[in-house]
DNA sequence: TAGCCATATGCAACAGTGTGCATATGGCTA
DNA sequence: TAGCCATATGCACACTGTTGCATATGGCTA
């Protein structure tokens, strides 16, 4: 249900098209959602037919049409309202650690564990980028929406590096563990192991 | 995908009924993944119409009669298969920064991430009590499916420590700004910026 | 005895997300 | 000119997850 206000959102700073809310997603919004192009606008007209938002075709020279989306006041009443709500905090669903939990040959675990961190180095390197081109001031002279943006890049930040942290660790204990350990499958440390996918 | 190798994971190690499984979830299993009763034996039913599980009648007395799964061969390969493919990571999506970013007035958003704190300390006094319960010895000397165990556990002490200091910080950053300061909602102050990208 | 709880299993409907496919404009390049 | 790319929008289906409801055994307690 949180996809409805995330849109709802961004279309609080300024009027959006949907290909531009996708775009979103990949920069700033993505830190904290995400979805493909089918969902913003399947949501986009939902949101049109709920009234909570309306749009004005904007006809483009040497580009397609588009349709400008702009909050309605039920719109902003209703995202109003959302943000008082508690929050829904979502259960953890991590296919890593299940593979970790579940065994595995050493080899393929350190391979996922090293992939994971690189993973979140990236995520970091994307988030400096996004810190040094956004939020380059001091934190006491930015304006209160921007503290606000700039907390939640933070928390992406510390995330991510007690992720590799961990990830550290986790090499080094399974760097530590016997060539193959399933928990009870089949167990040989035969020669091959197909390389799946 | 993965509900169902959490599942073949937890019959790897013994054979066990839907509604073990579902304890399972409130307990270790927990801090990998989570799902519902209905879910686990809608998942079973597959699992046993695809042959990757078997499935024997026990009746009780004093207790209904049960169903004890286990893996077939198909089962553990399928599981051995799955762990060898490259991890899925899953998208990032946190309502409580959607809120932090949409802005709303200062003593919700600071009452959210009290709430958040107070969950993520919650966690890991049940995270503390599993590691004192099941893990007691010291890292070397823990079998290794246990240091595999015990490394998942970490993962998620790791990052709840890392949420509580994030929340701090929020708290502060948060308790400067003023009253009410909605992005472009209900409580205006001038002219709103309504910052591109 | 009535109601609650733990044990034990499941169906049905719906909401939300993901994936594949489809369509159209027009610029750039091989 | 053919193909690719960015722009721009969307449908249909499948899968996953949530919610409400249903059923049954038997112990414990008010």
């Amino acid at each position: 249900m949180s996809l409805r206000y995330v849109i709802l959102t961004a279309l609080s700073e300024q009027d959006l098209t949907g290909y531009q809310i996708t775009k979103e997603f990949d920069l700033v919004l993505g830190n904290l959602w995400s979805a493909s192009h089918q969902q913003v606008y399947r949501e986009l007209a939902k949101l049109a037919d709920e009234g909570l938002a309306s749009f004005e075709m904007e006809a483009q020279t040497g580009k397609p049409d588009r349709k400008i989306y702009s909050l309605t006041t039920a719109g902003k009443d209703d995202l109003s309202r959302w943000i008082e709500e508690p929050v829904l905090f979502a259960p953890t669903r991590n296919a890593l650690l299940v593979k970790l939990y579940a065994g595995g040959n050493r080899d393929t675990l350190l391979e996922h564990v090293t992939c994971f961190k690189a993973n979140c180095r990236a995520a970091l390197a994307e988030y400096q980028a996004i810190a040094k081109r956004y939020y380059p001031e001091r934190l006491e002279d930015m304006e209160e929406w921007k503290k606000r943006a700039y907390l939640t890049l933070r928390y992406g930040v510390t995330q991510r590096e007690a992720q590799v942290a961990w990830a550290e660790e986790a090499e080094q204990v399974i760097g530590d563990l016997g060539q193959s350990d399933d928990t009870a499958l089949d167990g040989d440390c035969g020669p091959d192991q197909a390389e799946a996918n």
